[in-house]
DNA sequence: CTTGCATTTTACCGATCGGTCAACTAGTAT
DNA sequence: ATACTAGTTGACCGATCGGTAAAATGCAAG
């Protein structure tokens, strides 16, 4: 059990940094089985396919996300906006390690895929989608607590929290076309000038 | 040579959809060729290689952009604030018009290239953010119109500039992973709350 | 009629793709 | 000791990858 679990969890951490840092299609079975010093006859005894490798490699993300600086971020004791701020911060902080690094501002994993399969495979889109619906309350949540704090005028907390999290992988996006996490740094903090308001129904 | 031209033409009519549809990765020229009615030794004719073919299909892309409804939204004719919104709106109805055709949200093939292959290839990346500090402008300048009319309150253009660029990048990039174009409906409209102040030198 | 050039076809290159299979190893439970 | 099973190996599948080279075609100018 021990052994199998380190083979596997050997195929993740070869798998991981490359899907990040190139592509769904740009990285092959053959290379993560080389990266992990195993057979692919071995690999295909831990993962059916290499959608569901994906699909692993996406659920460790979110994870380390959520256990990481997410959950520093998205800490109760904070005044809520300062919340967002924290969040921007963190993640210029990681993309520009990642730079220093690796070189290359790799960008958010999760929108890189989405953009990459979500037209070609329909159950790793439902995953992606899984996970930004759960970014998205995580903002609205915030978003509900600084309007009933009085610190923010009331608005539509869930669309305010969507677009939130659309301007930060846009963000993201346009970092990566510049290979600069400055970019981050610059653009981010805008994010808490978005406003959804209510519908006057 | 309108032979020749035409050859060429029929090469970029194939690879076009299919790259927008699917990813760079995705699509093999074997298949353009294919879609094109041609052999592979006359691709080679034309591109030299895949990544110059996909630079012609940005290019074209890209000039269907600036003359087709972005020329239009962006009439000076037009109180400059409203051009954001029929910019927006052409965004969505576009992205409805595929849909509804293809069944599927494409989202922005300068998007989509740029996540997929900007850690890979800095031409390709280089090409993508020429394409993006273009539409940047298209937003500045409108931005200073709208400030020197007294529409907005002062504001940096510049940056909130490539903040909008951002904001619409990503609401397209949570659209596609919901695969609905209503996102960009729901969302749109928000583009306009993002502001980033003058720095108070 | 011929030379020359652009275009196109056909066949081919080595490499890699995702995935399968049968044989083998090793540890565990009976 | 034996039977079972999880794990691993290495060889193999057909298909496709991006790209090349040479021969054939067609056309136009001299």
């Amino acid at each position: 059990m021990n052994i199998a679990t380190d083979t596997r969890s050997r195929i993740l951490a070869a798998a991981k940094p490359r899907f990040h840092s190139r592509s769904y299609a740009n990285v092959g079975i053959q290379e993560i089985c080389e990266g992990a010093g195993i057979q692919k006859g071995s690999f295909y005894h831990f993962f059916p396919s290499k959608r569901d490798l994906v699909m692993a490699v996406i659920d460790e993300f979110a994870d380390e996300w959520a256990n990481g600086f997410v959950a520093e971020a998205f800490d109760p004791a904070l005044p809520p906006m300062e919340r967002i701020d924290y969040l921007i911060d963190a993640a210029y902080f990681w993309q520009k390690s990642i730079k220093q690094v690796h070189g290359r501002m790799l960008g958010c994993i999760f929108g890189n895929l989405t953009l990459e399969v979500s037209t070609q495979d329909d159950i790793l889109r439902a995953k992606l989608l899984a996970i930004f619906t759960r970014a998205k309350s995580r903002f609205s949540e915030t978003l509900g607590q600084a309007v009933a704090a009085g610190t923010i005028a009331p608005l539509d907390t869930e669309l305010t929290a969507e677009a939130m999290l659309a301007y930060l992988e846009g963000v993201i996006l346009l970092a990566k076309a510049q290979n600069d996490p400055e970019v981050l740094y610059r653009l981010g903090p805008a994010i808490k000038t978005l406003r959804v308001e209510l519908k006057t129904a």
